[in-house]
DNA sequence: GCCCGTTTAGAACGAACGTTTAATTAGATG
DNA sequence: CATCTAATTAAACGTTCGTTCTAAACGGGC
């Protein structure tokens, strides 16, 4: 029955965690469970991770945590490509949505745990969890908004502003329950096909950057 | 200390109920505690509600329900308007947009806990109160559907299904932690300000609405 | 008067929770 | 082999949880 011995105990319990944080929330995930589940001991979670919260926040870091980087190096890979121009919305766009759409379409095992970890943060108002994502998306949304300022010179930041909270919205909005998604729709709209959701989004939400583009003043 | 004793104990109960799933999750909402807050006894909430599951759906089904009539209220006001034309996309967004602003308006006492019940729905995967949301939204879904359908003939069904829920995706995320995005534009966004998030929206999704319907077919 | 829906008080149930402690194992080092 | 450290275990701590139960009070309507 056990699938992959070579996977140390740290790994199995970060991934018991994400299954149960995802599927029960931060209450509600039990440790107990948890250990169970990554065959250990319930004293080795506290072993390596100190606390529940200890352990949360190691769930979350090693997801979310790389998320920056694989953002500002897109970024500079764009730039790199035509250097010295501005972006054109749509590569900002892509740079934006492919790391979290990448990290959401991994193996089919974690996927789901994954995508409803995304609808789970967002959700959380506990004010230390805030403040660690606050932290993780502080640099690259500074990053996409000067972008998308070099790009759109006549948008208002404020504008621009809004506008990057509203792509995000509708990222994690359709990340994070999938299934639901696919049953409503019966079918047209299936989130887990990557490429069409960026094209979708991409097409959806360059035109109303462009838009801003064109109107210098609020009306 | 007794603020209003005019109050019944099921309605106390209710907002008690509220505040507690909007901070501690579904799972960590205790109902000693919101009892404790109502100012009633543990066994009153069982009087009322026999269970916590029927609680937090009597919580949600008061806030989410009634949105159902205020869409297809607001949708039928502004078809009345010009009778027989289709409407203009700016009026269906503010149709999909305005009864969740308002809801998320309310007085300040309430409104915190609003808005994050908003984000604890969005994240929630348990199957019942998934089947239970999409049942209050599939009315309002389809009838905004049919109106956008009739206002850009042009545009692939999928397409506008997307759009739908990039919007709600941005609404429910732009909602439910005000405070963040305050902090983290520098006071730039207020999501408090109603109509400035009413007119974001709208300016930049109707654009990237009218993109659809100019572009007959996927490009 | 009494009845009945409502509300309170108090206690108890078993279960599950986060956390801690002390003892034990396994592996490397001397 | 003895020793030291890291890893792992079993057991228990006290608390809180959802839920149920009983008994008693309250208040308006027939």
């Amino acid at each position: 029955m056990r699938r992959k011995p070579t996977v140390d105990p740290q790994t199995r319990i970060l991934d018991a965690a994400e299954n149960a944080v995802a599927e029960c929330g931060f209450a509600g995930a039990s440790l107990r469970r948890i250990a169970q589940e990554a065959r250990v001991n319930l004293a080795t979670v506290y072993y390596y991770f100190r606390s529940k919260r200890g352990l949360v926040e190691a769930v979350l870091k090693r997801r979310f945590g790389p998320l920056r980087e694989e953002h500002l190096a897109l970024l500079r890979e764009f730039e790199a490509a035509n250097p010295g121009r501005p972006l054109p919305v749509e590569k900002i766009l892509e740079a934006m949505l492919v790391p979290p759409l990448r990290l959401a379409a991994q193996d089919s095992a974690r996927r789901q745990a994954v995508r409803r970890l995304f609808g789970r943060i967002v959700g959380e108002p506990n004010a230390e969890t805030q403040e660690m994502l606050r932290h993780l998306r502080m640099e690259s949304r500074t990053a996409f908004l000067k972008a998308l300022q070099r790009s759109l010179p006549e948008a208002p930041r404020a504008d621009l502003l809004w506008s990057v909270e509203f792509v995000s919205g509708a990222l994690a909005f359709t990340l994070c329950n999938p299934r639901e998604l696919e049953v409503e729709t019966r079918g047209a709209c299936n989130p887990a096909n990557t490429e069409k959701v960026l094209a979708e989004m991409i097409r959806f939400f360059s035109a109303g950057f462009h838009a801003l583009g064109r109107r210098p003043r609020k009306g």
